[in-house]
DNA sequence: GTCGAATATTTCGACAACGAATATTTCGAC
DNA sequence: GTCGAAATATTCGTTGTCGAAATATTCGAC
């Protein structure tokens, strides 16, 4: 039917050794956590020749998604990360240019991040670039598959969301 | 049918603003990686209670799978790591008595890593729990749907790792 | 009105991973 | 046999993230 790919070789390799592994369960796992590294790693390089970084396009990412302004604390959270490290971020693209400070009038503790037309004309031109691989490799599916794929892995997510959980 | 999950949401925060955004194609990476993260998380807190940390058990489990002996290079390669970051991995394995250095006496260039008698049995110890979170929420799925899910995956990362590749 | 708890950002120190450079060894060409 | 290229592990400097502490502000209880 379809050919073998290096992760029925990971499972293969590791049968032995482990051999209460459920083949599909591992093969899942490591195959979304393979194409999760894959994605990440060829945007990055799209992204160079927009002369961006995949952290500074993740940011100005984030910032689009709120409507071109947000706090730190909102971009941590959108972005998963904590929020002393968007000091830094917000540090870079600031000496770019791409976005600015704006102390919040109404909470003094807020300091809004607000996207400069530099920072959003940068967003624009590289936001086509982004998704082209996740299509190229998702387009191995037709569009029925794709929706069969996003279900079940829906069900997945919502599992995994739920409390600490029982077995 | 199912519920939602927050990738639902994600993916219609995020509609108005890229109106070209593929829902299921969307939907299917975002959940890959958040799944990735969440079981990366999972599996930390549950080694936790071996004491052991991830990057620890994640060395020696790479060791045990090639049968216990293997070069700081080849270590590297399975984990998909830099040879340079092994170093302090397995710096850190042997003063804890997990490990040892093995000069190769056919290859003076080489350095083998040999697991100890504790080393494989701090690994086994491990074992168990590193795959219980990702069988619960597989759990979610019966046993044809994970085939389903896994073959898809199969045929989507087939198609990543072919050439740099036309869309 | 004031004080303490909670919130928001930033600073600081630690840590892990990486790429480049280094030291040693092997291997092939001549 | 010797020499240069390739291979192997390590060191070094840089970078990015984090948690904890520091600073400033808001909010609620009284």
């Amino acid at each position: 039917m379809t050919d073998r790919d290096p992760v029925d070789q990971h499972v293969e390799r590791w049968l032995p050794v482990v051999p209460d592994l459920d083949p599909d369960v591992e093969g899942a796992v490591v195959r979304m956590s393979l194409l999760t590294r894959h994605l990440r790693e060829v945007k990055d390089r799209a992204l160079a020749a927009h002369d961006l970084q995949e952290k500074e396009y993740g940011t100005l990412h984030a910032l689009a998604g709120r409507g071109g302004r947000a706090a730190p604390s909102e971009i941590a959270g959108d972005l998963r990360m904590a929020p002393a490290s968007i000091t830094a971020r917000v540090d870079a693209l600031v000496r770019r240019g791409f976005v600015r400070r704006i102390p919040s009038e109404v909470d003094r503790r807020r300091i809004d991040v607000e996207l400069t037309d530099a920072g959003r004309a940068a967003w624009r031109s590289a936001l086509d670039v982004v998704g082209d691989e996740e299509h190229r490799v998702l387009g191995a599916l037709t569009a029925p598959e794709r929706r069969v794929l996003s279900d079940l892995l829906r069900r997945v997510t919502l599992a995994a969301e739920l409390p600490p959980g029982r077995i």
